[in-house]
DNA sequence: AGGTTAAGCGCG
DNA sequence: AAAGCGCGCTTAACCT
């Protein structure tokens, strides 16, 4: 892998400025009639869940003023405060009530207000005004210098946080759709940070895992746990999930604990034994930060520094952070390196191929296009192709493709 | 009237 | 004392 500043520069992010203005001039279609409608029905059960918070307080409120509801429920209801905001404020966010929810009712309706209204102002309300008058589309804007890491960042409107994982969210990204004559592909690298982890660190053990094609989630679970990666429990394959995705932001045995609902002490012995089981992941995570430490920058694969002013601080809230940025960049990074690289290779091959097929969005690991459906076939299996081997590591690329007529269909 | 900050939450 | 990284958008609350 070639490895420095002018690398950086003149493949990637010089040759994606094209690729980006392509993406933000040719936008993407939305269904306003589909958005509409799902625009009431949200409304339906915002007004039938407010109701039932007012009834249960007795008083009428705002519930969307963080004053009203600290109010109602840590005066009022004298239920206790498990935690509070930066600036002290007795905290009312989605963490607390939802551990407030087994105990009491209104929190859970609180939680249920908000993610109901988040997605009817943001989502449905927001993008049908946000359609442009000449094109019928919408045309976010890609922003190429933003972020600590590398990665784009998408605004106006953002299309990188298109709900998905709620049922009434999906129905928000299958308004999403190809015009007539043309399919939507949603491609995805499969965790493509943990491939990278596995890369940087050289651990034989996570490489071979992922050499082999197994699920890495079982095979940690049975690596720490013990027993066979077919035969691991839902549970612990839920544990090691968490581990895996733990180390990549460098979490600690007390946010483990606190992810897991388990003891610190048991979250300690869960990554003692990770370590034990890949010890160069340890090494790694060692040896990047006295990298930083010692000369002040960490960089991604092809070359891409972060520099960490705070690595050395006397305040050990910033130094930390530091640390896990030290630990976290390089991998966040080298995967956003490596999707742009896939996304200028993938357009230069439909420029000169003339492949009737585009490209419209990034979402950080995933890249969707409008396809003719006459070409479906041939596309994907050529995608696959090029986006698995726009660069070598040590483990394979995996990416997983898929197709429909909605950008929810398409995963 | 218009801008900023804090809190909260949508996504990878 | 803090305790998992990276973003952008909305509302309330506050400021000029």
């Amino acid at each position: 892998v070639v490895r420095n500043l002018n690398y950086v520069l003149n493949n990637i992010e010089i040759p994606l400025i094209k690729v980006l203005a392509k993406m933000e001039r040719k936008g993407v279609l939305i269904n306003s009639e589909m958005l509409f409608k799902q625009s009431e029905d949200l409304e339906t059960k915002i007004s039938g869940s407010k109701e039932l918070i007012f009834k249960m307080s007795g008083y009428e409120f705002n519930i969307s003023s963080p004053k009203q509801i600290q109010e109602l429920l840590y005066e009022k209801l004298n239920i206790p405060v498990l935690a509070k905001t930066p600036k002290g404020q007795p905290s009312t966010s989605e963490n607390v009530l939802k551990e407030l929810s087994l105990h009491y009712e209104l929190p859970k309706l609180i939680l249920e207000y908000r993610s109901l209204t988040k997605l009817k102002s943001t989502y449905t309300d927001k993008l049908p005004s946000q359609i442009n008058q000449i094109t019928g589309r919408v045309h976010t804007s890609y922003h190429q210098a933003v972020t600590a890491t590398g990665r784009l960042s998408s605004s106006d409107p953002n299309l990188q946080n298109i709900p998905i994982k709620s049922i009434e969210g999906r129905k928000i990204r299958s308004a999403f759709v190809p015009p007539p004559g043309k399919t939507l592909v949603a491609a995805d690298y499969s965790q493509i940070e943990l491939r990278i982890m596995a890369h940087l660190s050289k651990d034989e053990n996570l490489i071979s895992s992922f050499s082999n094609g197994v699920d890495i989630h079982s095979a940690t679970a049975a690596e720490v746990f013990g027993g066979s990666a077919d035969k691991v429990s839902t549970e612990n394959r839920r544990a090691a999930k968490a581990i895996n995705f733990g180390l990549i932001y460098g979490m600690s045995a007390f946010g483990l604990a606190k992810q897991l609902e388990i003891g610190r002490s048991e979250a300690q012995r869960y990554i003692d034994l990770y370590f034990r089981r890949y010890t160069k992941v340890k090494d790694y995570m060692e040896r990047i930060k006295a990298k930083a430490k010692d000369s002040g920058w960490v960089e991604t694969l092809c070359g891409r520094r972060l520099y960490l002013p705070n690595i050395n601080a006397k305040k050990a809230s910033l130094r930390q952070y530091a640390e896990r940025t030290a630990i976290n960049a390089p991998m966040q990074g080298t995967a956003a390196d490596i999707i742009k690289l896939a996304m200028i290779s993938a357009d230069d091959w439909l420029s000169s191929a003339a492949v009737d097929a585009e490209l419209i969005m990034q979402v950080h690991d995933e890249l969707v296009f409008e396809v003719a459906n006459d070409q479906l076939v041939n596309f994907i299996e050529s995608l696959k192709v090029i986006m698995e081997s726009c660069i070598t590591l040590d483990v394979p690329l995996k990416v997983s493709i898929g197709k429909g007529n909605s950008w929810d269909a398409a995963h």
